[in-house]
RNA sequence: GGCCCCGUAGCGCAGUUGGUUAGCGCGCCGCCCUGUCACGGCGGAGGUCGCGGGUUCGAGUCCCGUCGGGGUCGCCA
């Protein structure tokens, strides 16, 4: 080893010792005589002092060195409590450069926000940061502390192929020419679902896996076509079992990554998610709730709002945005896809506002407040329409209305387990003709109740599926699958 | 694939109603500085304004096209 000690671990204790490090100089402080560097390993930073003006003076950002000295004790009132190594310092006697580094392209400093495209291209610089270091090591962390929940549970690791047939599953595969079958190709898998399923029917039992997958399908800031995914597979077991390993993975992963133990996670059913919020991963951090005006607006003169549903979201102090403001919700509401956000505003004496307020009777008027729960300068959004897509408008509206009043507290966490998901979801084809489509994916059961008579209702059959959401994120999830033999023959 | 936004110095950005010399911060280069810690002071360099065309006396700014990046919907769990 070319050192003694790494950088971040020094501490008072080691005052007196004469210790070489290796890294890479941060910050420079030269003042003429004396010069202060910050030395960075992948441990941390000490602070390091050149009294050779003829030493210090090359030296530039990034260039790796490697220095010998004496740790000592900062002079009294010098210590720097931002630092873990703040208390000492190290005295250069040595001071070699093992690598000179050209002018950055950017600053490695926490401070300065750098574009992702920059980022990228010189992506070794951008995880000498700290933020994208600390990112890979909580990586690394959580694949350990999962191993280690599933390998206590009696699972097996197991390495599935990425070569391989196309799956029935519901993205664009990627695909690889097989140059020794011209014409023919090897499709990436988007899982490792007829794997893991071979596996339970070999008599495996307990598999899981830290498996790659592929989905050729178009970017969105939290998808990209590659990705990983925590693959487990279980044999003989019921809904609490599955549920049960999920649990214990997020649990010990949070607690053992940033130390946050995770309550009494609840459950909702998948019908309560749309109704309440619009979307079957609400994020439970703040409240303003979808309210249902189907029935209220029953018999309205307003045509918009004569609609297989009807529903509002309230806007806490929404009723004295400009007129402006209610322009760009309605542009924004237009880049969803939906016609318009009709709204109706609460002034301080509880009158209403805004365009639609005229629209609608009298006695839909007077009960209106009451009926959504809006207070005197609220403003109320509706969405009329088709359930599912008028849902999804005041769901959307919903977290839009969080982001731009502030409701979340982005440092509290909020897991839930949706429950009870339909098996199929109906489907317009491109031609018009009405399908069925699996919610989760083709191998997922029907539930005890409807196993039998599911084809009664297909539109109604619950599934044996169940998803983790965190702060309206998908985490994880689940769903129990028959393995009978006219199943395993697809 | 539809719609929207962005592209100006190494990085992050400003640039008004089209107006002559395109700015700011950080970084970079030089000099000064012995207790700083996002050190400080003085000075300096650095730009085909993504690319092509058009309108105009005059375009970073307006129009058309194109390339690249991002968002959203479609798509995708």
């Amino acid at each position: 080893m070319i050192r003694s000690h790494q950088a971040g671990t020094l501490r008072p204790a080691h005052v007196g010792t004469t210790v070489t490090l290796a890294g890479w100089i941060g910050r420079r402080r030269d003042h003429g005589g004396v010069a202060f560097l910050d030395l960075r390993d992948s441990t941390g930073i000490v602070q390091v002092v050149v009294h050779d003006p003829a030493v210090a003076h090359p030296l530039r950002n990034e260039f790796c060195v490697r220095v010998v000295g004496e740790v000592v004790a900062r002079p009294e009132g010098n210590e720097n409590l931002e630092l873990a190594t703040g208390a000492v310092e190290v005295m250069v006697s040595e001071l070699e450069v093992l690598s000179e580094a050209a002018p950055l392209p950017f600053p490695i400093d926490e401070h300065v926000e750098v574009g992702e495209e920059a980022r990228l291209r010189y992506r070794y610089l951008d995880l000498r940061r700290p933020e994208p270091a600390r990112i890979m090591r909580l990586r690394s962390k959580t694949n350990q502390i999962a191993r280690e929940v599933l390998f206590d549970r009696d699972f097996l690791e197991v390495e599935t192929p990425t070569l391989t047939a196309s799956t029935p599953e519901g993205a664009r595969d990627f695909l690889v020419p097989a140059r020794l079958q011209p014409g023919s190709w090897y499709a990436l898998p988007q899982s490792p679902q007829l794997f893991k399923q071979l596996l339970m029917v070999a008599g495996l039992e307990r598999y899981f896996q830290i498996a790659r997958c592929y989905r050729d399908e178009d970017f969105r800031k939290d998808r990209q076509p590659e990705f990983t995914q925590l693959d487990i597979e279980m044999s003989f077991v019921d809904q609490a079992d599955v549920l049960e390993i999920g649990e214990a993975v997020i649990r010990a992963i949070w607690a053992g990554t940033i130390g946050h133990e995770i309550g009494e996670i609840p459950h909702m059913t998948y019908a309560e998610a749309m109704r309440r919020f619009g979307t079957d991963k609400p994020d439970l951090r703040f409240g303003v709730e979808l309210v249902e005006l189907t029935d209220y607006f029953a018999a309205t003169p307003f045509r918009v709002f004569q609609a297989p549903y009807v529903g509002a979201v309230v806007m806490p102090g929404g009723g004295s945005q400009a007129r402006r403001a209610f322009d760009a919700w309605q542009e924004w509401a237009r880049q969803r896809g939906a016609k318009g956000l009709a709204y109706v505003t609460l002034g301080a004496d509880g009158t209403l506002g805004g365009p639609v307020a005229k629209n609608i009777s009298e006695a839909e008027r007077a009960g209106l407040a009451a009926a959504t729960g809006a207070q005197p300068g609220d403003c109320i959004f509706f969405a009329a329409g088709a359930p599912s897509d008028a849902r999804a408008l005041l769901g959307a509206t919903r977290l839009e209305i969080a982001a731009r009043c502030a409701l979340v507290d982005e440092s509290a966490w909020s897991f839930l387990w949706v429950v009870d998901a339909p098996v199929f979801e109906e489907v317009v084809e491109d031609d018009g003709s009405h399908g069925w489509t699996a919610v989760h994916h083709p191998f997922t059961s029907p539930n005890a109740d409807w196993v039998d008579r599911f084809e009664d209702a297909p539109g109604e059959a619950l599934a044996w599926a169940y998803d983790m959401v965190c702060n309206g994120n998908e985490i994880g999830g689940g769903s129990i699958r028959i393995h009978r033999a006219d199943v395993q023959q697809r």
